[in-house]
RNA sequence: GGCCCCGUCGUCUAGCUGGCCUAGGACGCUGCCCUCUCAAGGCAGAAACGGGAGUUCAAAUCUCCUCGGGGCUACCA
């Protein structure tokens, strides 16, 4: 199960989801890839995925895998984009931006010819010393970078040159007047040109960066809107000056033609809107990271959450349908979500709210369907110890569909099998300290547990058998239910906490029930009161 | 410091064209019921409009101020 891809491939509106492969992929980036594919499926769109690997200090080819496994893994898959195996997928890329450096090296000498932009060609140390002294309020201002006071003048460029410095390249943005942009989120946002500093688009190693490049493609390969985290929404203005300015006089269509590029539609224009997604935070309010438990997408995998889960719970992390229903599935999602319905606050993201999701949705899964996806989780693939084999057994297999009618409302998440299938699929089962401490100690534990050796032994091995005959026991004992079922409990599982009794004993089978039973019995002894 | 964004139960949120709100739902929490343990399920309950001024017959809903939180302030994205 995973969100359809577009049915009408290439059609408006067109989004995208672009992170930067460093790490590994967490839940606030796929809240964003969500919210784009959920779009794109309401309006009948193309959801493009881009790999936004420009800066090649950071990004690595592992996190580029695994990003493109988790999205796969939880259903948000892509119209566009790049294939596993190194191609890609779609009409307009290579969708990897280390494959598009010539289009972004082309467009940067274009700009420059055209004057949008000057060379600045101070070393980082340079800036960095600036900006401190700017900081502490010795300079005349807030640290802003503007042509007015960066641009050098004609005879410090030939010096700097003969110099052999190498110099990056500053995109000119004007020194007064606003600009307002419109967000579906936020609505209208102003900005004063004169607080914003001129942006480097290309390094002075002659790479392009994340302005640029994403300016670039944005237009390239035609987004209509520009959903994305909050944290970006403070970059807007520099992006919408860098759009008009690659609309204008054709220059971005030249730029595509002369390096061989896919040509953009001709009915294509800038981005209509931006819709900036309020930021995921912990439950601290704090900025999400390894401190808040689980983060990355694998990890909630391994845990056992289900995408179906995940898919729901994130798209109420800021947004809520119409009618309140908070258990939504995929088809109501794409019906039912709208962007500008998206709320403004941070959300902050509860793990117990999302567990609860889960155990809900596993509560509902057909147990044959349940039952193979915990196999992983027995097998070594999952967790950590394998407890059946690979490829399953036929004995084992019916073990665990057995034992999963009796789990099935007690879990949460899938990992939570590990704790109940050792005392099932292990011939030995340990009695747990605190549970014989509990049990064995109270009086008669003994006792019921050897009547319940002798009961076992003869009785009709059927649920409904094994039931009626210990029920009888307590008044041959002159005891309650549970003072008979708890020591059983105990002796047959090991723990104090198990599956249902009757049904767990009709599971491990006579022999080893009244195996485990024989063998708890000295312990149960040895753990009662002393009576003298 | 500067610019920008945000502010309803602990958390996600409904409400925000002002009265139907004694502020609704969900997770969590507490109690009770059910019960062979643990769950599941059922029922009940505690729990919020950050603060202050206005406007108005009436404000969670409109205005202003204030406080608080966050983002950006990179030759990262």
């Amino acid at each position: 199960m995973s969100i359809p891809l577009s049915s009408t491939p290439g059609a408006d509106p067109r989004v995208r989801f672009c992170p930067a492969p460093s790490g590994w992929l967490h839940v606030g980036s796929v809240r964003a890839a969500l919210y784009n594919v959920l779009h794109a499926r309401h309006h009948g769109g193309t959801f493009v995925f881009r790999i936004e690997d420009t800066d090649a200090t950071r990004a690595t080819e592992d996190s580029m895998r695994s990003m493109m496994e988790a999205l796969h893994w939880i259903g948000l898959d892509w119209d566009e984009g790049p294939e596993p195996g190194g191609s890609s997928r779609g009409p307009y890329g290579p969708y990897r931006q280390s494959e598009r450096k010539a289009l972004y090296a082309e467009v940067a000498a274009r700009l420059e010819a055209s004057g949008a932009t000057y060379r600045d060609y101070r070393t980082s140390e340079e800036l960095e010393a600036w900006r401190e002294q700017q900081r502490a309020g010795t300079g005349e201002g807030p640290p802003v970078v503007k042509a007015s006071t960066f641009e050098h003048t004609t005879e410090e460029i030939e010096r700097f040159a003969a110099e052999g410095r190498t110099a990056s390249l500053r995109l000119r943005t004007p020194e007064s007047g606003s600009i307002t942009v419109t967000d579906l989120v936020r609505g209208d946002v102003t900005w004063d040109w004169s607080q914003i500093s001129d942006p480097v688009i290309q390094r002075s190693d002659g790479s392009a960066t994340y302005p640029l490049a994403n300016s670039v493609d944005d237009l390239a390969q035609g987004i209509t809107i520009i959903c994305r985290g909050e944290d970006l929404l403070s970059v807007t203005p520099r992006q919408v000056r860098l759009h008009e300015l690659l609309l204008a006089d054709g220059l971005l269509d030249e730029a595509l033609a002369a390096v061989g590029f896919p040509a953009r539609d001709p009915s294509w224009g800038a981005p209509s809107a931006f819709a900036h997604l309020p930021m995921v935070v912990g439950m601290d309010r704090k900025k999400l990271s390894k401190r808040h438990g689980s983060v990355s997408i694998q990890e909630f995998r391994r845990q056992g959450f289900l995408p179906a889960t995940l898919r729901n719970y994130l798209s109420l992390l800021g947004w809520a349908p119409k009618d309140g229903r908070e258990r939504l599935d995929d088809a109501d999602l794409i019906a039912e979500f709208d962007l500008s319905a998206v709320g403004r606050s941070a959300a902050a993201f509860d793990v117990d709210k999302l567990t609860a999701f889960n155990g809900e949705r596993i509560r509902e899964l057909p147990a044959d369907e349940l039952t193979e996806l915990l196999l992983p989780y027995l097998d070594g693939t999952e967790g950590e110890e394998a407890l059946i084999e690979q490829p399953i057994t036929d004995g084992q297999r019916a073990i665990v569909s057995g034992l999963v009618p009796l789990i099935q409302e007690r879990m949460q998440r899938l990992d939570e099998v590990e704790r109940y299938a050792p005392a099932f699929l292990q011939d030995e089962v340990e009695l747990d300290e605190d549970s014989v401490a509990k049990v064995f100690t109270k009086k008669g534990a003994p006792e019921a547990i050897e009547a319940t050796i002798e009961l076992l032994a003869d009785v009709e091995w059927t649920i409904e058998a094994i039931e009626a005959g210990l029920r009888e026991l307590p008044e041959e004992l002159g005891i309650g239910f549970g003072k008979v079922a708890q020591p059983v409990r105990v002796a047959a599982t090991g723990s104090s906490v198990s599956p249902p009794l009757f049904e767990s004993l009709e599971l491990l089978g006579r022999e080893t029930s009244i195996a485990r039973l024989k063998a708890a019995l000295p312990v149960a002894r040895a753990a009662q009161p002393d009576t003298d």
